[in-house]
DNA sequence: CGGAATCCTCTTCGATACTG
DNA sequence: CAGTATCGAAGAGGATTCCG
């Protein structure tokens, strides 16, 4: 009843036996965005039925993975969150993501997308070496507020963090736009000054913003 | 006919396609330890019968992840090995084995053990902050040749090279004593001088060793 | 909204046996 | 040694329904 056991004395088995169950990955994933409803889940995860989350969730968090939570009065509620050792799961799903990049290809038809991806995208694809001394913020409209990334390169990596600081260029992008920026498979400055972008700041800098990314996407 | 596929536009989701099928994982651990013939790898995953395991290997062969290869005349045989696709997959496992150490618990009667993953789980899970400056020769008893694996720490982390530069302490135990002493869960000045190892050089370095390691297993 | 319970289908697993 | 072929059993998945 609690998964399958690889009969092997290694800590990557053991870490295989929890995340190997189909849906377990993505459903972090959507966790690591945030605390999230069961329906939010249902949502964000087209083609996951209750069943299957509800056994997905109880595993977790009969595991320690995932705590369920309360929300406050107003909005009386229960949220699942990572809880630390859910949380500690960011390294790997880092790697998972930028392994994942080479097999990711176009957007195929019925293939669900969530906007704040991107900014966890962002963040788990900032480049870990020495990138261009350039700040951004990103502007990703959602059809609802728009979602802001500060993104800013430097001599030990890419820094992500909520926007704020000053930049080089602000630009506001649908999700996908940002993501081609960042992959450089859209061209920077005729995206930018493209209907579908608008920006502040110097205009130049977006040549510099792909170079901060560990993201080539193949061009569709 | 190729897998599951999650309607997702997300390169995790490509990711977790791939690596999510019973047996992969642990298969790719295996052939991170170096190339292996079909039945090298049959014992060496006991419990995986030869069908899925023929499974596995086509289509990670087709996703060009691995790759066959001819050994020469002498000992004519085929061999499985990683592509440049699936070396990358070493900072995936890398990061799978250390948030697998959590739930790792001590051996269980019936699980599998390959003297060769402890010096794999020595470069997997060696620091990457500073460690102090001590470098050692392990000597792991398998029965055969004892495999050599040499440890430095440093400023920048520990570094796992192959035997060879000089050391402060060498020592030679069986795989799981090994393991014990990285992780702590050994008392390293007993243990050195118990029966099972043998060492030369400073007898003190071995207090050091834990610290070499993000390696914190429960005591059995 | 947040599940639990059913039911049915479809994979997929693992064992075994067999072959070049 | 390196697989293929077959087969029965188990389990997972998905849809739907119902309930607090």
């Amino acid at each position: 009843m609690d998964g399958f056991r690889y009969p092997q004395f290694c800590s990557l088995a053991r870490a295989a036996e929890i995340l190997g169950e189909r849906w377990t990955l993505p459903l972090a994933r959507e966790l690591m965005v945030g605390p999230q409803r069961f329906t939010d889940l249902r949502r964000r995860l087209p083609g996951l039925s209750s069943s299957v989350l509800a056994t997905r969730l109880a595993r977790l968090e009969r595991l320690g993975i995932v705590a369920r939570e309360q929300l406050p009065p107003p909005a009386a509620s229960t949220v699942y969150a990572l809880t630390e050792a859910g949380r500690g799961l960011e390294p790997l799903l880092r790697e998972a993501m930028r392994w994942g990049v080479r097999f990711l290809g176009p957007p195929q038809a019925g293939d669900h997308f969530e906007p704040d991806w991107i900014p966890l995208a962002l963040r788990f694809l900032a480049r870990t070496q020495a990138t261009p001394a350039r700040s951004f913020e990103v502007r990703i409209e959602t059809g609802g507020s728009p979602l802001r990334v500060h993104v800013r390169g430097g001599r030990s990596g890419t820094k992500i963090s909520e926007a704020g600081p000053p930049f080089d260029l602000a630009f506001s992008a649908p999700p996908l736009v940002v993501l081609g920026l960042a992959s450089g498979a859209l061209d920077g400055p005729a995206t930018l000054h493209g209907d579908a972008v608008r920006f502040e700041g110097e205009p130049e800098a977006i040549r510099d913003f792909p170079a901060l990314f560990d993201l080539s996407l193949p061009v569709p």
